[in-house]
DNA sequence: ATAAGGATGACCT
DNA sequence: GGTCATCCTTATA
């Protein structure tokens, strides 16, 4: 961008938009063709404004897209648990929406396909899809991917060394943050169905096969529910492979 | 105002 | 298997 390009503003805040997100804006199909790959279109709202368990699993193959300085990084969802919200029979008591809603969470209570970036252990960050409808919430935590697209800028992200293994960039859910550089002030909120947006979650085609669910990682609450979903075998699915669970085939 | 602890990851044995 | 860094959010007073 040219220093006297035009600084855009968004609504009711005071900080200008940064320049890289001002260039998606602009749009990704120029970018995205002259990069040579094809990562499909952005997912419908519609496919978020249902139930996380419903939603979770068929996340699972599709693309996570990120527009950044450093180019696009992309990744193939491979892994993510779903958090209900309060609003179920019982209630989850792991969600962060549990007790209703707070300054942190208050995306969560928004309309589908939004991000929920939080931050962990004071040097972390997760990522989550809202879904349901406004005024409900519940979310899929995205745990792991699949590298894409932008594999070195995300071994640059991860402080690791070029040709660094698929699974030390994005098998995590803090993990693959980092590599795409997803933070609260940077990605919270964002509209992930937007064609427009920095971030975005779309469907390239990608035919998933079987599906391992198992009970949820790290957390200490309804520990044996069977909310977590990967990719049966995928090396980039992260936790413990002892993790027993069952297999199945989306319906 | 203050205290407790977390949907983690890196490194150690 | 275990330890711990590090800070923000939340609950409570």
């Amino acid at each position: 961008m040219e220093e006297n390009a035009q600084i855009a503003w968004r609504a009711g805040e005071d900080a200008p938009i940064p320049l890289f997100e001002q260039r998606a804006l602009e749009g990704w199909g120029t970018l995205l063709a002259g990069w040579g790959f094809e990562l499909g279109h952005p997912l419908p709202r519609g496919f978020f404004e249902a139930s996380p368990e419903r939603v979770g699993p068929r996340l699972l193959g599709k693309v996570l897209a990120c527009y950044t300085p450093g180019g696009v990084l992309a990744g193939r969802i491979v892994e993510v648990e779903a958090y209900l919200g309060p609003h179920n029979d019982p209630p989850d008591p792991a969600a962060h929406a549990h007790r209703g809603p707070t300054p942190r969470n208050r995306v969560l209570f928004g309309p589908a396909g939004h991000a929920y970036v939080y931050a962990i252990y004071g040097r972390y960050s997760c990522m989550n899809v809202s879904c349901e409808v406004e005024g409900h919430a519940g979310c899929v935590l995205l745990r792991a991917l699949e590298p894409v697209m932008g594999l070195a800028q995300m071994a640059v992200n991860r402080g690791l060394e070029a040709g660094a293994a698929a699974r030390l960039l994005t098998s995590g859910p803090s993990r693959l943050c980092q590599a795409l550089g997803l933070t609260r002030p940077g990605h919270n909120g964002v509209d992930l169905t937007d064609s427009g947006s920095a971030l975005q979650i779309r469907d390239d085609g990608f035919a998933v096969g079987e599906v391992l669910v198992t009970a949820r990682i790290g957390i200490h609450e309804a520990v044996d529910w069977p909310l977590r979903f990967a990719l049966m075998g995928h090396t980039c699915v992260s936790g413990p492979k002892s993790l027993i669970g069952k297999r199945v085939l989306l319906g």
